[in-house]
RNA sequence: GGGCCCGUAGCUCAAUGGACAGAGCAACGGCCUUCUAAGUCGUAGGCUGAGGGUUCGAAUCCCUCCGGGCCCGCCA
């Protein structure tokens, strides 16, 4: 809130400074309020001096003094107001306007920090869309986090936001895990069957077997084989996306929607989108196979489409899923992909581009592969091989709110390693747990306050259940003026951030912001907490402080909320 | 070879083109008759891979080089 209104002032000062002749007539940049790192110099700062230099041709400090002098904010905001440096002007806060944040984050309540910059569009964010073949693996645990906190900030940013997740159950793929799952059918009635080449080795196929024996005994062995491979491929099927269903719920992830690839063939999709391509000339035929002239956009060769089996390739359903999508009326569609599947965003992109749509409202959000360290050798996952840690056994061994804080932290563009060993004997050294600790400090605190005899007059029994203890009304009534410890300004200068951290982690896709935001505002409690005795002798300092600790939970919890982390009242 | 991503403290990572580049872990030294020590304070640690450029100002943008990852399939 103080940057916005900070953002105003400078602006209508600087046209009036224009207005007074102080400044020539140039248009005016988008303005820029900053928090100078560390806050050494200021609460606040702008460089719009220095922006304007150049175009108005003036020294920046000069045009910085007549901004200033043109600066009309009331004293009980901004204390003072000074310019410095090459041309910045600093702004120091008075402790009121600080105070004012809190009355302003309670009546925000679960809704602080929002902002309404999507106006209510659609926004479809695609996520996970793991191939059903097996078990979730732990970079689909990546992709589902950065998917969620995204799509989690896109609401918190005033979009209408859809999750969803693309089920690919139509390919050659789920036919091999059908083949490979025959395969140790037969075998256990020892019988051959040859394991299919593209086959699926891991534990779980010859599991998935076994209930088909379970259930139906031999009765496969004398049917036809498309029968029995249409019905393993369902059961297959059915068993997989359900047990990812189950990983996805405990790893607090929940879809809107399960969009099935096969749809989209049954429906015809397919075809009408490959028609219209051809229509367009796009396609042409070469060595049994039709052709995608992806080169037309930007493609660095054309790639086969219809391979010469007659069966398309995956990007070709692609195509009208994402027209689907659009048809569904979503104005922006992200998808989060790992990065080995860069090679299709040309492709896709260029097959939407050839239909005509405008390929701005697709986004594609590449993040870095996810590689496993266990005691410092680096381990590759293969699926084909059978060879991969699931996401499954990772939230066994160190729980959904490390896992989840653990993929959030890192930018998606670069590559992570996750440390099982480390990760494993983990608990107290995990970044998660400080935050949590605050959290868990605050709750403490005021479960205490009903057994503290200045305390229990002041704050509601509601506390007791984890809810808010203060209502409106007794925080205006507060005096919140003793508030001005020097850690307990800084723990309002933290509070006064989360708006701005959404929006920029929302804007940028940059999910981790949310997680050194969390810190940030952990450690500013953990220092305040250290220097300053919340529950005192003194009725109006511990109402103060009652409420800015309450404050702070609140915030702590919205936070956490984001992430997708629990924020616990013990620890 | 071509395309994309990355290179920041011993290790893992932060850092809206802004002022003296910050945390955690690891190392060393302090702080618990007081609301949770899973905390806190201090010391030490850096030519932001190298070199050019743009800019009033570059870890951030551009170019070259070095090093690493991913992709370049009628797999997904």
């Amino acid at each position: 809130m103080f940057r916005a209104a900070l953002r105003q002032y400078l602006e209508e000062a600087a046209k009036r400074a224009v207005t007074d002749g102080a400044l020539p007539d140039v248009p005016l940049p988008s303005v820029e309020v900053d928090v100078p790192r560390g806050r050494r110099h200021a609460d606040y700062a702008t460089n719009l001096p220095l922006a304007l230099a150049r175009t108005a041709g003036r020294p920046p400090r000069e045009i910085a003094q007549a901004i200033v002098d043109a600066l009309e904010i009331p004293p009980q905001q901004v204390a003072r107001v000074e310019i410095a440096g090459a041309g910045f002007i600093n702004f120091f806060l008075a402790p009121a306007w600080l105070h004012d944040l809190l009355r302003h984050i309670y009546s925000a309540g679960d809704t602080y920090g929002n902002r309404d910059l999507g106006r209510r569009r659609r926004v479809n964010v695609e996520y996970v869309s793991a191939n059903p073949t097996g078990p979730l693996h732990i970079g689909s645990g990546r992709n589902g986090v950065i998917g969620d906190v995204l799509a989690n900030l896109l609401a918190a940013l005033g979009y209408d936001v859809v999750r969803e997740y693309y089920i690919n159950d139509a390919g050659l793929l789920v036919h091999a895990l059908a083949q490979s799952v025959e395969h140790h059918y037969f075998a256990h009635f020892g019988q051959e069957k040859p394991f299919p080449e593209d086959g699926y080795r891991g534990e779980y196929v010859r599991d998935l077997a076994m209930q088909i024996v379970q259930r139906d005994g031999n009765a496969w062995l004398a049917r036809p084989e498309e029968e029995r491979l249409t019905a393993f491929r369902e059961f297959a099927l059915g068993e997989i996306l359900a047990e990812m269903r189950r990983t996805l719920e405990e790893f607090g992830i929940r879809f809107d929607v399960w969009f099935s690839e096969r749809a989209l063939y049954e429906q015809g999709a397919v075809d009408r989108a490959l028609t219209a391509l051809r229509e367009r000339g796009l396609l042409y035929e070469q060595d049994g196979a039709v052709w995608f002239r992806s080169t037309s956009f930007g493609d660095d060769k054309d790639r086969v489409i219809i391979r010469s089996n007659g069966r398309p390739m995956y990007y070709a359903a692609d195509i009208p899923y994402h027209l689907n999508k659009l048809e569904r009326g979503f104005e922006l569609l992200i998808d989060v992909w790992g990065v080995d599947h860069f090679g299709d965003v040309a492709r896709v992109k260029g097959g939407l581009a050839a239909l005509g749509v405008d390929t701005s409202r697709l986004e594609i959000l590449l993040y870095q592969h996810v590689r496993l360290r266990n005691e410092g050798e680096l381990l590759r996952m293969s699926r084909r091989r059978g060879e991969f840690v699931t996401l499954a056994d990772l939230l066994d061994a160190v729980g959904r709110d490390a896992a989840r804080y653990f993929f959030c932290m890192y930018t998606p563009s670069v590559p992570m390693d996750f440390d099982w060993q480390l990760a494993r004997e983990t608990s107290q050294d995990n970044p998660v747990y400080y935050v949590q600790y605050a959290h868990a400090r605050i709750s403490s605190i005021l479960r205490e306050t009903l057994n503290h005899p200045v305390g229990r007059a002041l704050v509601a029994p509601a506390v007791l259940a984890g809810g808010q203890p203060f209502d409106l009304a007794a925080i205006r009534d507060a005096d919140l003026s003793v508030l001005t410890h020097e850690t307990e300004i800084a723990l309002l200068h933290a509070l006064a951030e989360l708006p701005e951290v959404i929006e920029i982690a929302g804007r940028r896709r940059e999910p981790q912001r949310l997680c050194t935001y969390a810190r940030e505002l952990a450690e500013a409690f953990h220092v305040f907490y250290t220097q300053c005795r919340v529950l005192s002798d003194d009725r109006r300092l511990t109402m103060a402080r009652l409420i800015l600790t309450a404050a702070v939970r609140l915030v702590l919890r919205r936070t956490l909320g984001l992430i997708g982390v629990s924020a616990p009242d013990r620890m």
